[in-house]
DNA sequence: GTCTATAACGAGATAGAC
DNA sequence: GTCTATCTCGTTATAGAC
């Protein structure tokens, strides 16, 4: 194949004795999860990931026998952090409106570096991807439904929020449309078109505008 | 590679002595069309088409020299045929507020088979696609905010439709629902979940709950 | 316009040395 | 834990016969 021996690949993180196992398997679930995010599961490779951290793919195997492997992990970070930035913000705010523009804000983070929601991303590929994934998939939009829908029936208990039918029924309207609006801003490479497309929706259960202050038009 | 011989593949189409030779173009993208809707543009390959329309993908070529020539050939189509709705729709219906539910009732359409909207799938691996698709995502995009957005407000001049921002806003957060209340509800393999995620969202532009008599529980 | 055959490469994965 | 080396298969794409 006309191989070209080139010099030992230098590894960027290695040459330290820690005997933590954990390190190697969290900076790769860390670049895979960033290449999941912006070309989906089926868009990257195990030679994307080992490139990056200056690895080769063989070792990347030792950590995650399988592309299935990899995912499954992924997956089950991913909805572990998001829960945990769940209970950051039920313990930080009380009011339900303030939850819910919390929950906004943790979408809209991920746009930042055009990527897409993790799950959001999966969710095209579903079809394709192995079975304990796409349960994990389900999972993950489930347990987003009932937390936002109790969001949502508390604010409106409290007659902070408004709308018609059913708070979970609400709430699954909410998940879609932020699914859709990281979808969309992302073809135009603009994440404010992601604000711009939620915006209407927030205001449509608040009565008032979302926060206490306007953004500004300008970078500023 | 151990080939083991198999009797010529007895295509299904072919023996016809047809001089037309847009058809198998034709066959070719609604094949592809499919694949790239439930699969995604990475997820399928010139050999999945071609064992299904029982040809060789060396055939595929003839029609389609590249995978990109394909792709461009798919979202031309698909923005057409999407145009072609479009103008269906303004001629069918003159009220805003049909012609906004006739705009939903195309993205419904969709779903069934379990496909996502072509261009919300490529939105989604956009990252990956040839330079000329992107662009034509932009333009799909931008044709389909700019036909809701006169939509949108010549419903509220006529007082049929109610929201706050300017028109062209609001149909962009729109967009982004439909395509997010695609995208999740087939996680769940549920056509249902659409109008359930999509409904509440037109409730609150609508005075008035959607069409004139509600849709009934039970198949019937 | 479709075929056979093959090139050229990349994918996921494994064996075994260190 | 990471490496080298290799395997097998799938992918896009081309050449040239029919």
């Amino acid at each position: 194949m006309a191989r070209n021996l080139k010099p030992p690949p230098q590894r960027a993180a290695a040459r330290r004795g820690r005997p933590e196992t954990g390190q190697s398997a969290h900076n790769i679930l860390d670049v895979a999860e960033r290449l999941v995010q912006t070309r989906g599961y089926n868009g990257f490779s195990y030679a994307d990931i080992a490139a990056e951290l200056g690895v080769t793919k063989a070792s990347l195997h030792y950590h995650f026998a399988s592309k299935a492997d990899l995912g499954r992990a992924l997956i089950e970070r991913y909805d572990a952090a998001f829960a945990h930035s769940l209970a950051a913000i039920d313990q930080r705010f009380t009011l339900p409106g303030d939850r819910l523009r919390a929950y906004v804000a943790l979408y809209e983070s991920v746009i930042r570096g055009q990527r897409m929601c993790l799950c959001g991303m999966l969710a095209a590929e579903v079809s394709t991807l192995p079975a304990p994934m796409q349960k994990q998939l389900n999972a993950y939009f489930d347990a987003n439904e009932s937390w936002l829908g109790q969001v949502l029936a508390a604010g409106r208990r409290r007659g902070e929020l408004q709308f018609a039918e059913p708070a979970r029924e609400r709430a699954r309207a909410m998940i879609g449309a932020l699914e859709g609006a990281l979808l969309v801003a992302r073809v135009y490479g603009d994440a404010r078109r992601f604000r711009a497309a939620v915006d209407p929706l927030i205001r449509d259960v608040c009565g008032a505008p979302p926060p206490m202050r306007r953004r500004r038009i300008s970078p500023g």
